[in-house]
Order: C-alpha cells, then structure tokens, then sequence
DNA sequence: CATCATGTAATTATAAAAGTTACATGAAAA
DNA sequence: TTTTCATGTAACTTTTATAATTACATGATG
C-alpha cells in the first residue's frame, strides 16, 4: 500500500511559514517541498477553510498563518486534510453475510478503533508550536555539536 | 490508498479451516473467500513457513491446520504476512536533510511507534480460539434471536 | 489593463494489493 | 508407470489510491 504523506508535507510547510510575515507563495513552498504548486494548493485548502492559514491573490498574494503555531495541533491538520484513514489494513467485506467474516471483522473494528482514537487523542496533544521548538533545538544541536563548549 | 486485507481474509480461511479433519484444497478455500486460489497460497504461505498449517500435494491433499487455535494470535498471523505495514500515514522522505523536516518526522516517529505497538500488542492477545468463539455465539444468537425462548 | 498568484477540474504517473495465467513439482490413484 | 490432482511460484494484468501535471478560470495589484 502507499503510504499517505501528505500530513508529514503539510506540517513541513507550515514550520516553514512560521515567522514568515510577508506571504509565501506556492511556487516558493513547491520548491522547498520539492513538489508542484498545484499540491500545496491543494493541502493547504482545507486549514484555509478551517482558518488556519489565508490566501491572497495577484501581485505579493500567497499563504499566511493566520494563527498561534500553539493553536494547531497535529489532529487539527489531520483533519483539515479531510481526516484520511490512519490504518493501513481493513476488512475484505464491508457488510459480509458470512457469520465467520463477521467475527472477524468485529474483532479487527474493535482493535483499529482502539489504535485509531489512541492516535488521534496522541496527535491532538502536539501542537506546531512544539515542532517549531524541536527545529530549532535541532538547529542549536548542528551549530554546536555535542561535545564542544559554548 | 488501497488498504491490505490479508489479515481479515487470512482470519476467515482459518476459521473455516477449524475442525475439519480432512485438507482443504485451495480451491475450496477461494471458494469460501470468493477469490483465487493462488491468492490463498500466497497468504498461507507464511503460516506453513512458521508451521501453524501443513500443506500436501496430490489427491487428497491441501490444507490443515498444524496446532490449536489458542496457540495462534493475530499477531502471529500478521507476522507470518510479514508484517505488513500497519499505519496509513508515513513520512515524505525518509532521510531529509531539511532541520525542518526531521523535526516533523521524528514528532511522527514517536506517535506512530506508539500506535504501532500498541496495536501488535493487542493483536497479541487475540486467538483464533476467541474468534472462533464470538463465531459460535454469533451462530447461537441467529438461530435464537433475541426475545425468543430458548 | 497586463501581470501575477490562487482555485480547481481534468488528466497522467506511480505504487501496492489483488487477481490471473502458466507451468514446474511432487504425491496418490488407476 | 502413467495419469491425475494439488501445491509452489514466477510473471503478468487489473484495480485503486495518492501524487504530479496540465490547463484554464478568477481575482487582486501595480
């Protein structure tokens, strides 16, 4: 199965629009992302419904937070993306009229619920604001290795 | 994405398989499960590796089950598919050189991992005697529905 | 009003599972 | 021992989802 990266993608354009005032445009964040504008646009239409971030057109048009990074959290941008399937494996049959396939099913629903809410409930701890925290520690670890003094 | 149900249609085959003395030939097997018969090879193939089923060539062979269905959890089923990939979701790259990046990816990792485990674990505790089980009781309660005296 | 940037529909590329075909291997029956 | 049956696999096709691309409409700014 192919896995869905569009969470990760989207998370990566917001940090980078982070601090940002002036609007960046798809062209520029395609570029970072190593993509095509058109698939920014369309990750990003979802948090621009929410609120999250704004658009603008025509000359210096382009994206803007629009809010916190300490506002939105990781479920928050897993929704925006239209909430895909977080599970990789499903049932063979929807509604099977086979009793078997129907214990089956049932036992596997009850499991991936599980998983599924445990994840969510996960994600809609982390807001963007703690990425951009763990990026910038990140930044001070390469500046000065460990093991070298201040 | 296209979710994987091997595990869902490999629970079905087994439960099907419980009880019955004599081999059942693939070709019943896809049958029951509306699919081919190599298919069905493919998915037990792990199972006869591990040897939680034997296979015979011939007249008269096929499959059967090589233990007792308390002695096989789902996990175990799942690990004789390969273990495949559980969550839907993943990373852009797998080695970003973007600071950014990696700090999504790993805030990601840490979820993932622990929705991952999670899961196994859970899959870890669920015999195909317990599915069997909840089959029997699904049987009983078709034939006796309720409101009806016994 | 020309240019720039988004908004979106339509199309194509890509990747993984599922399904199919073809044939080799080996066991049991005739 | 030869025929038949069933598994074991490799190779190929189909299916279905995301991702990428193309094309063009919409609207804002200089």
């Amino acid at each position: 199965m192919k896995r869905d990266s569009r969470l990760s993608g989207l998370l990566h354009v917001l940090l980078h629009m982070a601090g940002r005032e002036e609007p960046v445009t798809s062209e520029t964040l395609a570029r970072i992302m190593q993509t095509n504008p058109v698939v920014i646009r369309r990750i990003m239409a979802g948090l621009r419904e929410r609120g999250h971030v704004r658009s603008g057109k025509g000359h210096g048009g382009g994206w803007v937070l629009a809010c916190d990074l300490a506002d939105i959290t990781l479920r928050d941008v897993h929704e925006a993306l239209g909430e895909p399937q977080l599970l990789a494996i499903g049932h063979r049959t929807e509604a099977p009229s086979c009793l078997v396939e129907q214990a089956v099913n049932a036992a596997l629903a009850d499991s991936f619920r599980e998983a599924e809410a445990m994840l969510l409930a996960r994600l809609g701890t982390i807001t963007l604001a703690m990425l951009h925290a763990d990026f910038s520690t990140r930044l001070a670890l390469r500046a000065r290795p460990e093991g070298s003094c201040p």
